[in-house]
RNA sequence: GCGCCAGUAGCUCAGCAGGAUAGAGCAACUGCCUUCUAAGCAGUAGGCCAGGGGUUCGAAUCCCUUCUGGCGUACCA
């Protein structure tokens, strides 16, 4: 059993339900308490033991007792010898309040020892194919910050659902198609006018892209091909600019992105879609199924039937299929022509409308709306000196995520953006630049170093790591001690419920706390010359936390450095 | 107007599958390095969990409502 708190609110379960039966048998306890089931958690207070049932409290209405008489009744049926508890007690209203015994811990230092750099790994996702398309940033200009914290949290999601037993791809969608490249290409196109034959030589498109990266895009293009392309008709223009425009930019973005440790499976290009007559087939179904009806020259989708707040476009009156329509035959390629039994999109909160009606249409072509969920993460707001920053594209004042790589290392932003996704995030320009001690990943990744050396040390002094088998629990019986052992036998359980809320942020927390119960039981249980005994138990444990340690900065993408 | 997210310590945020006395970091104040890495530890102080109602043995957590902030509500993506 590799996830140790999952095993004991099993137990306990099962320990609690036995005492029941054995008491109506006995006839102590009422009939009627078979489908009660008791919260289990560990409390807050030590003193409280170290997981508590409130089984005996839910089941006081229906049994029509008091809870306290309940616990009291069960308490003295439960059989704890040979389980992972040692101890149980009723306390407050009605508490069963049970304390772990040896075999639980040796239990978590031995999953550890086996599991190695794999502790943690399940198979709660039982092999399923899960995609994780995340980042998709317009190819048209550069990342912003906002795309960091997509592509952190789409990342280290996927690491969580790896973990977890799923079978894992990542994806990048390339929005080489449609309105946008158009825009791209025809400024791009002014802006090699203008370099060669001046600003006023050509009216700048009216929506174009202002930002100086487009002008560059055109001096580089300059410099490759001089003005040949000036006296080129302006169809080929156009594309031969955009191809060199968009794979520039691609090649780009796929540099950035490998800077933060991000690499994809694939980068699917949304023109394929539109090359392989997908799209257009895709169209047609909903055209067949009877989801559509033409207004004003353009194609609509008919979203209000099914219960959306309003209609859109599928094929604009200028022929051309808009973002929602490829985006459906996208997700028509997942599920459909590629068979992935789940897929997760990682949006900004600025796509949350088009989310929940991009959901409505998704059975008229065959899919089932459940497989797909949505890691909606809140905008992130820029600031220095306490003043917001705007990030605008469109603008081009906007502070890239290449820039940010610039100034802040991997690490630190990694750990940063992997914050809890449904929350505002703030970013502050001045503090994050900042390498020293306020930031916490130094505080993670300093325990881990400080692991790495003692284990060093101690070896050159001829103390090996030994195996969980021979460590002598009674001499790490300590709260220090104990309270860094309950931290380390989470990990798997973090893991699960990271995977099922969608919230990778929850191993960045676990991480810190982890780090954090070393740290304590670090500067109270000295190791080095400790006597015989206490050294090799100490020492074991501390070797147990560098791996969970370790595992945790996998996930996140951080590295785990052996000295600081 | 309607929809989604948020509102918890001075600041940034955990806790939200309902459990016992609400947590952490930063900032403030006290201690701890002649022995394993002080980027660390131990402690003090700081709260009408936005307001109001409800559900129940029990609510920061669930429901309703009001207020405040962000985002969306394009023949953009």
């Amino acid at each position: 059993m590799a996830n140790m708190i999952d095993a004991a609110k099993r137990e306990i379960e099962t320990l609690v339900t036995t005492a029941y039966n054995k008491a109506v048998a006995e006839d102590v306890l009422p009939p009627g308490g078979e489908d009660v089931i008791g919260t289990i958690d560990i409390p807050r207070d030590i003193n409280h033991g170290d997981y508590a049932s409130a089984w005996a409290m839910a089941a006081a209405k229906p049994l029509r007792l008091p809870p306290r008489k309940i616990a009291e009744a069960l308490m003295e049926r439960l059989e704890l010898s040979g389980t992972y508890f040692s101890e149980v007690q009723v306390a407050g209203a009605g508490f069963l309040n049970f304390r772990l015994s040896d075999r639980w811990y040796r239990t978590v230092l031995q999953t550890v020892e086996t599991m190695g750099a794999d502790y943690g790994r399940s198979d709660v996702g039982r092999g399923e194919k899960v995609m994780v398309e995340f980042v998709s940033a317009n190819p048209t200009g550069a990342m912003t910050i906002g795309n960091a914290r997509g592509g952190v949290l789409g990342d280290t999601m996927a690491a969580v659902l790896d973990r977890a037993g799923y079978d894992v791809w990542r994806e990048f969608y390339v929005n080489d198609a449609g309105n946008q490249v158009d825009l791209f290409a025809e400024s791009l196109e002014a802006r090699y006018i203008q370099l060669i034959s001046g600003e006023d030589a050509v009216i700048f498109p009216e929506n174009g892209y202002h930002g100086d990266d487009i002008k560059d895009l055109a001096r580089i293009f300059y410099e490759e091909h001089g003005e040949k392309y000036l006296s080129v008709d302006t169809q080929t223009r156009r594309a031969d600019m955009t191809a060199f425009g968009l794979r520039y930019n691609i090649a780009k973005m796929e540099a950035d992105l490998e800077r933060y440790g991000i690499t994809f499976d694939r980068w699917f290009n949304e023109s394929e879609l539109y090359e392989s007559g997908y799209l257009e087939e895709t169209v047609d179904l909903l055209i067949a199924g009877g989801h559509t009806y033409e207004k004003d020259g353009a194609l609509w989708l008919n979203l209000m039937d099914l219960g959306a707040e309003k209609d859109d476009v599928l094929r604009r009156a200028n022929g051309h299929y808009t973002y929602f329509a490829s985006d459906i035959s996208y997700h028509r390629d997942k599920f459909i022509k590629r068979g992935f039994d789940r897929v997760i999109d990682v949006w900004g909160a600025d796509h949350h409308g088009h989310a929940i009606r991009f959901k409505k249409i998704l059975p008229a072509v065959g899919i089932d709306p459940e497989r797909l969920d949505f890691l909606i993460m809140q905008l992130v707001r820029l600031t220095r000196d306490g003043e917001t920053v705007r990030v605008s594209k469109r603008t081009g004042k906007s502070i890239t995520l290449a820039d940010l790589l610039d100034e802040i290392p991997k690490d630190a932003a990694r750990f940063f953006f992997s914050s809890k996704p449904d929350t505002h995030l703030e970013f502050d320009l001045g503090l994050a630049v900042r390498q020293d001690s306020e930031n916490p990943v130094y505080y993670i990744q300093y325990a881990h170093a400080r692991i790495c050396s003692l284990v060093d040390t101690l070896a050159r002094e001829g103390a090996a790591v030994q195996s969980a088998d021979q460590v002598d629990l009674d001499q790490v019986a300590g709260d220090y001690e104990r309270a860094l052992i309950k931290s380390i036998a989470r990990l798997p359980e973090e893991v699960r419920t990271a995977a099922r809320d969608y919230d990778p942020s929850k191993v960045n927390r676990y991480a810190w706390e982890l780090a954090s119960s070393f740290h304590g039981f670090y500067n109270n249980c000295r190791i080095k010359g400790a006597a015989p005994g206490v050294l090799e138990a100490r020492l074991k444990l501390a070797d147990a936390a560098r791996l969970a340690i370790a595992c945790c900065l996998a996930i996140l993408g951080v590295s785990a450095p052996e000295k600081m």
